[in-house]
DNA sequence: CCATTAACTGACT
DNA sequence: AGTCAGTTAATGG
């Protein structure tokens, strides 16, 4: 990723024992922040934040000011902005009560280059994130909103869903207007086309929950 | 055309 | 009171 780095569901620290973690932990601060809060802005540089508890939407801003959503990290993720010169823009905001450690960025890669192990995971990690953003970049820049819409779900699924073969359950709320901030269109056609692709038996809504068969889907036209 | 903006509405919390 | 989903009229590229 260019100015933003970040891990996902940290294994990584699997690789360490208690010791090094405390080491790790060298944690300058802890904070609660409620829901809505900013977490992160784009010149808070040289800090590392891990989420305890609760969750975090990273977004950027366009040109225009309009506000895209990259991601939306969970317990155990590590996130931070790590710019070069005062370029790019990104954000971190709590989408709900969220409990984070702040550490000090030179430490935490002091104590992870000291480790080969852990070092390698991290970059294999960092591999597999660019190669999902590279096809996220052409479903994003090539598509209608139909296949980012479409492509997006199918993400959501993977990454909140409970799949059974085909069937698959993005178990984690989102709303329409998120949803329309992370594929950068507007709310209104988030609406409109979720209640097209309902309408043709191609997604239910349980409750809070989005029901669809991948095949399907990935298939479907309005 | 297709999507966006803006505005309004009813439902829900 | 504030958030969310659903609609519509006007606008724009």
């Amino acid at each position: 990723m260019d100015k933003i780095w970040y891990l996902k569901q940290l294994d990584i620290f699997k690789e360490l024992g208690p010791k090094d973690i405390s080491e790790i932990g060298v944690i300058v601060d802890e904070k609660n922040v409620s829901k809505k809060e900013l977490l992160l802005e784009p010149e808070d540089k040289g800090k590392v934040y891990l989420i305890k508890r609760g969750q975090v939407k990273l977004y950027q801003l366009t040109p225009e000011g309009k506000r895209v959503i990259s991601d939306n990290l969970g317990p155990g993720s590590v996130f931070g902005n790590f710019g070069g010169d005062g370029q790019g823009q990104n954000f971190a905001e709590a989408s709900s009560d969220t409990f984070v450690c702040i550490a000090k960025r030179d430490t935490f890669f002091e104590t992870i280059s000291k480790k080969p192990k852990v070092a390698a995971k991290l970059m294999t990690m960092l591999f597999d994130q660019i190669s999902l953003d590279r096809d996220y970049i052409t479903a994003m820049a090539s598509g209608s909103v139909l296949s980012k819409l479409k492509f997006k779900l199918v993400e959501l699924g993977g990454k909140y869903g409970e799949q059974k073969g085909n069937r698959v359950k993005i178990k984690e709320r989102f709303t329409h207007e998120e949803i329309a901030d992370m594929i950068g269109v507007s709310r209104e056609t988030v609406t409109k086309l979720l209640g097209a692709l309902k309408r043709k038996g191609i997604i239910k809504v349980e409750g809070k929950n989005i029901i669809f068969d991948k095949e399907k889907l990935e298939t479907a036209s309005v």
